[in-house]
DNA sequence: TTGTAAGCGTTATCAG
DNA sequence: CTGATAACGCTTACAA
């Protein structure tokens, strides 16, 4: 029962090792008629070259790593999927780390991964891609790395971004449209690079109309029960708002729910909008309007750009991807 | 910048290499003297193994990998939390394979990633662990594994198991107690395999209550769009029921939908149960009555038999864990 | 175009 | 209790 080895196939196809590793490596100078003999007896032994070999012995370990400290489980989900389908397509292997509640040791967790595992390099998911501690460890180690939705394009190599501003803006101009004039907001986690963005955008769509003045705003902390409470004292308040733009669909749904409970009719009597559109966005009801993010789409993105990287194949610095307003049935024409 | 390596580490602590393996490995025949000064260097280096190196020269990985294909992204966080926390604790690492949107090839793609990864073991979630072909495929390599939630524990190996048909009986039995008689049931997707634990636990509790005749029943697919349109059938039909139990979540928020949108009141009209316990039961509105599925607590289980197993200790076949039925808003007394 | 030899960082074997 | 040396399966450097 011992593994199929390279041995072994250079002996059936009758040949040394360094040729097969030729073949396996897509190297040139080999035969067009020698290498189709070793792909047929890598294919009729069913080898499969062993990645610690070949990480042990060469530059590459065609492995590639993906860290998140994130509780979101849809957009984890998505990020981890859309990376694989790119890691597949390239017959790379994707080791992914997760630091959720490792406290402090998150870099010390993260650099003893890299140590351990060879990878030859890094997708770094939001908000580990805006984690300076990390980034500037990585950059020491000079392992190639991509960031996922960071909130600072303009130093830490390539990332792959969406315009949140312009996202938050266009959704509260869906609002103003609606001719809602007082919106009130549900900020993001503040260690969130999103929050600080997607509240910009809110900001100066109200602005650009003149109604940015005195608007209600309350803190959330991207979870549902946070914009449950944000929703409670913004629809308890004297002069309660005509729509609620919550900076996630989590949070968005537990306005919802506030809604719901103090017997407020949503969208006649209240319109909600959220962000992400996370599964969740679909299933509360009424079905909230929110911004498509492309977490799969982007971080399919991200790894591509990384195997360019490890393969020293150019890059662009930024890749931005389009967001999509979706519009379902909680908001509606301001009453 | 070279990596540091068990040879600075025994030059560090003067001693051989050998020795540093020992301490590593936590082997005998080490004076405690020596160990100490080891694990010093150790420290003050801040060395950390190769994984590759490791795999290739010993008999084991200090690898685990987990198989899923699942499109839940709740249930699929969770259990990949559940490893990854056991992991940890072991001072393993946790190769994650997604075999999603693979078609035909899931079990090609699985003995891959064992061979190219020299993984120690597997963890194989639902519904792959009552995948008869990969099971015998595992069984064939001699490759410990666990299974997650299987539908038959009767071979195969160690799993760990949650009573699915005594948690749909209590839940069935809760909506009897509740006055319910007419309680019309959403099947969860054929293929899983609790789908079929599930409905036997419904249908016996209504048995035994003596109502188990032409008791309305539809197929569901484990989402929520099926759930939605197996709700509108359900509550389209003459004979209204006056509950309905989802075999899943996803699906009970379906069925709550379409439930409003035919302007039934959900809970006095209509009670709705779902199972799992996913995010999306608390945030429905009502939020769901469900059965709490300990997915985290079983995956943080089957890491451990499957480290057990692999270290070469005894491990249990079949290691059973509780679960909870979670009382929300939308059970209530029969109209 | 192909092959030979050395070595990657560990563990296993066997000797001291 | 400790250490020298040979593997492990591959890639790299260098020859032929």
């Amino acid at each position: 029962m011992a593994r199929t080895t390279i041995d072994d196939v250079a002996a059936a196809a009758g040949v040394s090792i360094k040729t097969v590793s030729r073949v396996l490596n897509d190297e040139p100078g080999v035969r067009t008629e020698t290498r189709g003999r070793v792909r047929e007896a890598i294919a009729s032994l069913s080898y499969r070259p062993s990645l610690p070999a070949r990480s042990l012995a060469g530059k590459r370990s065609n492995l590639i790593g993906l860290v998140y400290d994130n509780p979101s489980a849809n957009y984890v989900f998505d990020v981890q999927s859309g990376a694989m389908a790119r890691c597949r397509d390239a017959h790379l292997r994707l080791f992914i780390q997760s630091c959720n509640d490792l406290g402090g040791e998150t870099v010390e967790e993260v650099l003893a991964m890299i140590d351990q595992t060879h990878v030859d390099g890094l997708v770094v998911t939001p908000p580990l891609s805006s984690d300076a501690a990390l980034i500037s460890a990585l950059e020491e180690r000079r392992l190639p790395f991509v960031r996922l939705a960071p909130d600072d394009t303009s130093r830490g190599g390539p990332c792959v971004i969406m315009d949140d501003e312009a996202a938050a803006h266009d959704m509260t101009e869906h609002l103003l449209d609606l001719g809602h004039r007082r919106i009130g907001f549900v900020a993001g986690h503040p260690e969130h690079p999103s929050s600080r963005l997607r509240r910009q955008g809110y900001q100066a769509a109200l602005d650009a109309a003149g109604v940015g003045e005195n608007q209600p705003i309350e803190q959330g902390f991207n979870d549902t029960a946070s914009g449950y409470e944000a929703g409670r004292r913004l629809l308890s308040a004297s002069k309660r708002p005509t729509a609620i733009f919550a900076s996630n669909d989590d949070m968005a749904a537990g306005v919802v729910q506030a809604a719901h409970e103090l017997g407020i009719d949503v969208p006649r009597q209240l319109s909600v909008a959220g962000f992400d559109d996370s599964q969740i966005a679909a299933i509360v009801w009424p079905a909230l309007t929110t911004i498509r993010q492309p977490a799969y789409e982007m971080a399919f993105a991200a790894a591509g750009l990384l195997i360019d990287l490890v393969r020293d194949r150019p890059a662009p610095a930024v890749t931005e991807l389009a967001y999509t307003l979706v519009q379902r049935g909680s908001t509606a024409e301001a009453p």
